[in-house]
DNA sequence: GGTCAAATTGAACACGTTTTCACTTCTCGT
DNA sequence: ACGAGAAGTGAAAACGTGTTCAATTTGACC
């Protein structure tokens, strides 16, 4: 039997638990490997005596060999000040319970992904990728990706919704918004609203073309008149300047939607602190995500809102699902939202 | 030569790329390695040819040989609300650009950080693990991550400041607060305050600890009394019923310190909506951190900022210190903090 | 042209694991 | 008691890279 350290310094190694345990390196492999055919009392062993040393099997040479790094890789724009912030945080909670750990990569704020990002990802071999961000071309992101199969968070425009685009270079979550949306719409006509803005995402995204197209047929199912597109990028004090544009230069409105829920803060803020209009009461708003803060008082906001959990739930089955199946043909979940009744409709 | 496959699919690898530029496999590997020793102009093919090949050094090989992962472990109990976000946000660019990954682990939210998981953490290996968690002991940490030499983030208590504590098992960032803290008394004292309210953070955390014994060396230097302390756990929820309390049922206050920017939000919304009281005019209050949300409107808060920039920066020089001398004792940094006046003091 | 130090090169080994493949040992039905 | 299938076992071969070391080439100087 190989002679093994004492390990007087750095980890425990196989060999060392083998020798100790008075059997073969592999059985030690075997002991950590579930599905294999290893005699239950000597695993026990086995365990017991790796639990005293404190080994555990390298990542790194299991990666090697098995071409698994349990790592999922997550790229976005911003960790702080975004639905994804939240999306990020359940995700990491469920995937440490599968085994897995959330690599995270930050892209520029404009929404671009470039390249060199994405080759950087790629160096540390990901099993998975999950791309909150947008502006990105699934044959870019699958070309520079060999062996991870990304996920895309997607929102589905009006039309292409039941379309089964079995597109084999990734899998997909379409997030579907005429559910929570037309709730909206028919809350506000309940209070005689007619003239309705829409204050925009970042113009290229497609979850804010999305809600824009989306908006557009409830308003025109429902014989409403199109809205009034105000320009923003998601971020607060955009939404706080656009929203007093809006209504110092532009037409004004009886109610806005805002594409998120860090705009609404935003077109509130502007509407109470410098437009001195009322809300509800002069002004109807409503926002998407619901975030934790759309529940705090000075805001208390109507959103339509993301099932979390079942989201994140979609996500880690197209993950498992994938890696069950690395060639299979591109995976598709779909989801629904809902309104979320607060203060800020009446 | 050695027979290199096609690369049909999968990586390309290093054996591929020295055979298409008729050089050794070791030639390969140094052409990635800059401080080796090999033509110039023969690097140059062979990364040339490497970009064609969309070939990039295995980082799971790269690790099992050099016992480097690149990867920085972070511990947090929250990735939406909480100035670690922040935090988290700005190191994993600067790491980035410094060749690490943000490998991400999520604890529970009472800031207990349980064995399990830093075992987990252990098995991928991190070069470096930032502890955003307090309430977990730096032995214990020690003892159950063999290789990394985990960052402590820390608010040392008055007299503990200079003091230098020399322990070998952990790299430490100091935050001082006093003096932040100091000009906001001054602040307050300006406008003729005298009683002033403590908003705790999570009772066990150091960072709560430091700032409210900070608080108390502060008002006795200026012969101010002792503050009034109220319950509280960094939450909005529970800062706004604190506060609440503090005013039905506790003698109130002329100004409220919350130990976070979010406690002050909730302190904020409990006085204006619920108490009907004016901010600053009734009740000054002050927060922790700055955060994004700070500047809004709404709420448009003083509060004791940390430089995030200078923050990051310290924290990626202990890190690459800590790896250019692995057997070296603690290291430590050492920052303050200063206050930023918005509307909610006068 | 000759000499010596420095720069460059590649074969062999090491890293710690999983997987494959024969081989041995059990288990059970006849 | 016998065979056959199942279950258990360990030696050896991967996995893709960095590192060591001795051999070779280059360059500068006289």
């Amino acid at each position: 039997m190989k002679e093994a350290q004492q390990h007087p310094q750095g980890r425990a190694t196989a060999a060392l638990v083998a020798e100790r345990a008075n059997v073969s390196r592999v059985a030690v492999s075997r002991a950590f490997n579930p599905h294999t055919s290893l005699k239950p009392e000597k695993r026990e062993r086995i365990l017991a005596i790796a639990r005293e040393l404190n080994y555990t099997p390298d990542r790194a040479a299991r990666a090697l060999v098995s071409g698994r790094t349990h790592l999922v890789g997550m790229i976005v724009p911003d960790v702080c000040s975004n639905w994804e912030s939240q999306e990020i945080d359940a995700l990491t909670t469920a995937l440490q319970a599968e085994g897995f750990a959330t690599l995270l990569f930050k892209t520029r704020t404009d929404y671009s992904m470039d390249e060199q990002l994405l080759a950087y990802m790629r160096g540390f071999n990901p099993d998975s990728v999950i791309a909150f961000v947008e502006n990105v071309r699934p044959k870019t992101l699958a070309r520079v990706l060999d062996r991870a199969v990304p996920i895309y968070i997607d929102y589905p425009l009006p039309g292409e919704a039941g379309a089964a685009r079995g597109d084999p270079l990734h899998d997909r979550l379409n997030v579907l918004q005429y559910t929570g949306i037309d709730q909206a719409v028919a809350l506000l006509e309940g209070y005689g609203v007619r003239r309705v803005a829409y204050l925009s995402g970042s113009h290229k995204s497609r979850a804010n073309t999305s809600r824009e197209r989306t908006l557009r047929q409830v308003l025109a199912a429902r014989g409403l008149p199109a809205p009034v597109i105000a320009p923003g990028d998601f971020s607060y004090d955009t939404a706080y300047q656009a929203t007093i544009d809006l209504f110092r230069v532009g037409p004004g409105a009886e109610a806005i939607f805002a594409a998120n829920d860090f705009g609404a803060f935003g077109a509130l803020d502007a509407l109470r602190h410098e437009l001195r209009l009322r809300v509800p009461e002069d002004v109807r708003v409503v926002g998407f995500d619901d975030i934790a803060q759309s529940h705090w008082k000075s805001y208390n906001l109507t959103t339509v809102k993301f099932d979390l959990d079942e989201r994140v739930r979609a996500i880690v089955r197209l993950i498992l699902r994938r890696l069950a199946a690395p060639d299979a043909p591109g995976l598709e979940e779909t989801l629904d939202t809902r309104l979320v009744v607060r203060g800020t409709v009446g």
